[in-house]
DNA sequence: CGAAGCCTTGAATCAAGTCAATAGCTGTGG
DNA sequence: CCACAGCTATTGACTTGATTCAAGGCTTCG
């Protein structure tokens, strides 16, 4: 399969490796594309490949045994996801569901020593991954034992922007469709209850909503929000 | 220093490795007994040693910027903590305190690499154990999205009851001091709650309290209100 | 145009948090 | 050995943020 190395090559996880390297990665490598809503992998499935995120957007979610589903995170281009092996998983520990037309690099998870053989600058990359997904998740949990919803929603919008941001004017696009019920799931909240803070900040002035739409205007505004102690 | 070895055999992370290569290890370590309130590192400091826990128990806590504590997890005998390094940080994200009269082995983080050289099965420990958490703080950000705050003690009690039960005849007694607040801090809610949900768990038998002590009398009782679903 | 999928907004309810007061251990020192 | 200081825990009353229930409106797309 031909896949084009200079795109690639734009990726910081990739940036660093010689041509040699790189073409020995990708000749294993083949690509997929993946049509909205639908999923990359699946929550337990067994995990037989590695991928790494070239365009588009995915959500990863778990779903309770209760049938609640949470967003764990979200993949964005240049993201390595999916790679359960590393961790001595056998299986995904997610659901991968992609938001917005995506294409993705595949790699079989045998082939993850070898990848990481070949670099061993990579095997450092995905130990940081790692740990700042770790990092990541500690902060949620911070926020959600002792910030109130408002400042949870805040700090998860602005996240976004940092993320996936695209300068329009004076104010910041959420460049990947996103509805309201995803903003709750990400925050451990209801759909109901964003929706009413978000009318509230556009009453303000501080974001513009709409169907899927997510436009920020005042992202200062919107850290101090997130930022202030209570009252 | 001299160490004991057969000690530090006992643990799983150790238990295949041969004598030279543990030798070589423990030639490196230094031992330090931590007297309970005490604590082996502060959150934000440098990053300067790693440990291993061989005996008492130890809490991991992070503090937010308004003052508020959580406890991100419990250190047991047995485990590795503070390798912040391994994940390419430079300091501490949490500060780790003595519940209990401790003793710890550490190493100079200059020495991780080395450490995995001579074994590289403890890079995939490590890799391993990092995964752990990652799906434990996951599956804390859904059992915090989801559920309501008995279900939520109640996973933490049985947590507790798998890592440091100690058999009392029927009963199974939390084998180190732990305080209302500790459990508030675990999960994300108030020490008043938390108070009122043991004494309705006393009332029916579940389980026996008393200061800074926690005795489980029906661990199946327990994993019933955990599990199922509300109502 | 109609159906499906999102979004908004009220009203009622409820789980937990806050406030406040008291009680019970534990270890210390007079 | 008793009293006191300092924690830790318990409990009631009240408040409130957020969910649930319910109804209706607005987009988008086939």
């Amino acid at each position: 399969m031909k896949i084009d190395k200079s795109l690639v090559r734009t990726f910081p996880l990739f940036e660093r490796m010689d041509d040699a390297d790189t073409e020995a990665l990708l000749a294993h490598a083949s690509s997929r594309r993946v049509p909205v809503s639908e999923a990359v992998f699946e929550q337990g499935a067994a995990a037989t490949h590695f991928y790494l995120l070239l365009h588009g957007r995915l959500k990863v979610t778990q779903v309770t045994e209760d049938g609640q589903q949470i967003i764990v995170r979200v993949v964005h281009p240049g993201d390595l996801f999916g790679f359960a092996k590393a961790l001595q998983r056998k299986d995904y520990p997610g659901t991968a569901t992609a938001v917005a037309e995506s294409i993705a690099l595949c790699w079989p998870t045998e082939l993850w020593p070898q990848f990481v053989d070949r670099n061993p600058r990579l095997a450092v990359t995905a130990m940081q991954t790692i740990g700042q997904r770790l990092e990541e998740a500690h902060a949620r949990i911070r926020e959600m034992s002792t910030q109130e919803v408002e400042r949870r929603v805040a700090h998860a919008v602005l996240r976004l922007v940092k993320q996936a941001g695209r300068k329009e004017g004076d104010a910041v696009r959420i460049d990947f469709p996103i509805s309201r019920q995803d903003i709750a799931e990400m925050t451990g909240t209801t759909l109901h209850t964003v929706s009413r803070i978000m009318s509230a900040w556009e009453a303000r002035g501080l974001v513009e909503g709409g169907r899927q739409k997510l436009l920020v205007k005042d992202a200062e505004g919107l850290l101090a929000l997130a930022d202030s102690a209570k009252e």
